[in-house]
DNA sequence: ATACATAAAAATGTCAAAATTTTTGGATGT
DNA sequence: ACATCCAAAAATTTTGACATTTTTATGTAT
């Protein structure tokens, strides 16, 4: 049986949210994962107090943990809020930032490109999902990487992740022009992006989210 | 000796951060909390991660806890921050809010107002400056309480910790005419939020700021 | 002096058990 | 049927001891 470092504990119950593989809003109970992780109630609760940092985890004195909450509100006002945060870091990064941004921003666009195309060819696994889902972050967080702003990236990065938690259990329903629409609001983005075109960058990634509203 | 509720440990802890009793950057050790607070080091850790939430506290794994660094780049960033969510929160409850927003608004204003025309009056001992920072965040919170988005309100929360402790230290040169810019300040933001005039209200939040950038 | 290795000390992390609090489920009475 | 109370069970928090890791201090060689 595997054995779990803390830092593996942290790192599989994030992608266990971020997946939905827990579910938003259930409770998680730290004597439930004990056996599983091989370690004390409280290295569990310890771990869970940290991911309660990026909003993954909610806890209450004397009630434990859960799963963020969700809603069709909740799922809005978490799109809107990462429109005006990746908004502002795209502005401030095309503004301010130089040749290596736009080589990070290409380069991620680039690998996130690839995994797209893969996954329009073959059908889309679990696997390639969990690929695509850093890929898509990366290029995201590259886009604003720009800003010169550590706390508007560092908030940014646990709104995607509360982002990737509440709708991954909605959307189930991928057809298959939905990963075409979202390419092409990616090439949008990163054109408007690498032409320094703040407004239509802005726009793009209005048009992004959109449909989360 | 008093002793502390783990509740009591988390404020008093908060409160000695947000005004840098506990000074920016700082190393915070368990250990020698743990007398004062007469608890084990396990219940401080507890603490401190759940402090370390809302920003004030920063954790490395192996090596513990700090007080948030400072610097005159942070201090710039958290000030650019906040003001970006306040007139985002700001923008939108003049939008969307109704009468009660702002009869709440106009209470905190009023509030507010009270104890700065105290401290104008008297000096400012350390005690009023504690009441002072207190209703300032209230009126700020009631600013932009109306913009149905949790997330961000919550979010603001956290900001505006940060910026209490990244600034407190620093700003020990309250000139009489200090408070005096700030009352006008506080004035204009009511005003324009009252009038529903977003783009004055967003005007006078960055103006408020701005000596910090 | 500087750099490096090593031992001692201090700090941090993990654990299992005990204490406390909340939740659950059933009995009682209205 | 419904609410209330109580006891048992479960969950959470706190503790103190122990294990691990990092930091500090010391000594040695270049």
């Amino acid at each position: 049986m595997k054995t779990y470092s803390t830092n593996e504990i942290y790192s599989d119950l994030y992608e266990q949210l971020i997946n939905a593989v827990i579910p938003a809003g259930s409770k998680i109970k730290p004597v439930e994962l004990q056996s599983k992780y091989g370690c004390s109630t409280n290295t569990i609760r310890d771990t869970l107090l940290r991911l309660s940092k990026i909003g993954l985890v909610t806890f209450q004195m004397q009630r434990g943990f859960r799963a963020r909450e969700t809603s069709p509100e909740k799922r809005a006002d978490i799109a809107k809020f990462r429109v005006l945060l990746e908004q502002e870091g795209a502005a401030l990064s095309i503004r301010k930032a130089g040749l290596d941004w736009e080589i990070r921003l290409n380069t991620a666009h680039h690998k996130l490109s690839h995994i797209e195309k893969l996954m329009t060819k073959h059908g889309l696994t679990d696997e390639h999902l969990l690929v695509w889902s850093s890929a898509e972050f990366e290029f995201h967080d590259a886009l604003i990487s720009g800003c010169a702003s550590d706390i508007l990236i560092e908030t940014y990065g646990h709104i995607y992740a509360q982002f990737r938690q509440q709708f991954v259990a909605q959307e189930r329903d991928f057809g298959s022009n939905y990963f075409e629409s979202i390419i092409h609001e990616h090439a949008t983005i990163l054109q408007a992006a690498l032409a320094r075109n703040e407004e239509a960058c802005k726009l793009a990634i209005h048009d992004h989210m959109k449909r989360n509203f």
